[in-house]
DNA sequence: ATACTTGCAAATGATTTGCCAGTGT
DNA sequence: ACACTGGCAAATCATTTGCAAGTAT
């Protein structure tokens, strides 16, 4: 699982920079591999294994998602890369460096809006606060209705 | 799936008025369906089909699983079951009157931590304001660390 | 040369679905 | 009776794993 991993998140900012992490921890760098991370710095969202097994296709003709897989959970062992669960879907991955500190999807409209941990201040504050808790909104969406779907459900309850 | 629903959950307290309902609805109560609620009616706690299942095979030996999911998301249509993920095994389900408002779940030490609407209002309240969601935390879990957990890692961490 | 990796296939876990016999109402 | 349900098996979806051949270092 790319789930918990020891250590800071990596801020690797470019593919290289990434490949010299993954060799510094004793990993290989391999096409299949180099592909999975270039992919993910391509990706200006969280994307499914699916979908990055589908973009290897083109330049990596035997490359299967089994493999894809496996090169998300090395990467995510050593902390390049995290996944969320944002929906009832399949797991999505990104770049440690650059997935949201959390999500809010809409029930309504679909919206898949990223926050950073200083816009949700106030919310882990009010959670620390009531519960105790020192909650980590990255793994699991801020699930409910935006601003105009809620409007929308204010109005057609009337 | 026994996701979002039409109309407000329902509040049964115990499994005969459970039962009225379904048949309200023009649902069947039937030995399986029957078994179901009354599993739900004595789990003090979210729980998987699975585990219903389980319970199930003493009283109605032929019953499966498929039959359980089956029953549980006819319930969830009517708004009298719902279901969470609070993490990344198998879902869990409970009456809509007794489920929590929201779970908090510690990464640390796995406790499992329901809150009421009226707990969380700091929280909702501190979402819509930043981010002008109207919040429904009751699908997946607010994960994070519970107070001794947040202070063994702090003091690990030093 | 050696250990890490891959492709491929088969296995697993969770949940869904097709079918037809069975049964509440 | 008639439509809703149940049991059973097979299908699906996401993800994991065993294994032998391939390859980065």
């Amino acid at each position: 699982m790319t789930d918990t991993h020891p250590g800071p998140a990596l801020v690797a900012q470019t593919a290289a920079e990434a490949e010299g992490i993954v060799r510094s921890r004793g990993l290989r760098v391999t096409a299949a591999r180099r592909l999975v991370i270039e992919a993910l710095f391509a990706a200006d969202a969280p994307v499914t294994a699916e979908e990055i097994a589908a973009g290897l296709d083109a330049r990596l003709p035997r490359s299967d998602v089994g493999s894809v897989y496996r090169n998300l959970e090395t990467l995510g062992s050593i902390g390049l890369v995290r996944h969320v669960h944002l929906g009832h879907g399949p797991g999505l991955y990104a770049l440690a460096a650059t997935i949201a500190a959390a999500y809010l999807t809409c029930e309504g409209c679909g919206e898949r809006r990223p926050a950073s941990m200083a816009e949700l201040e106030p919310v882990t504050d009010a959670i620390r606060e009531r519960f105790g808790y020192e909650a980590h909104l990255s793994h699991f969406p801020i699930s409910g209705l935006c601003a105009s779907c809620a409007r929308e459900g204010g109005e057609a309850s009337r």
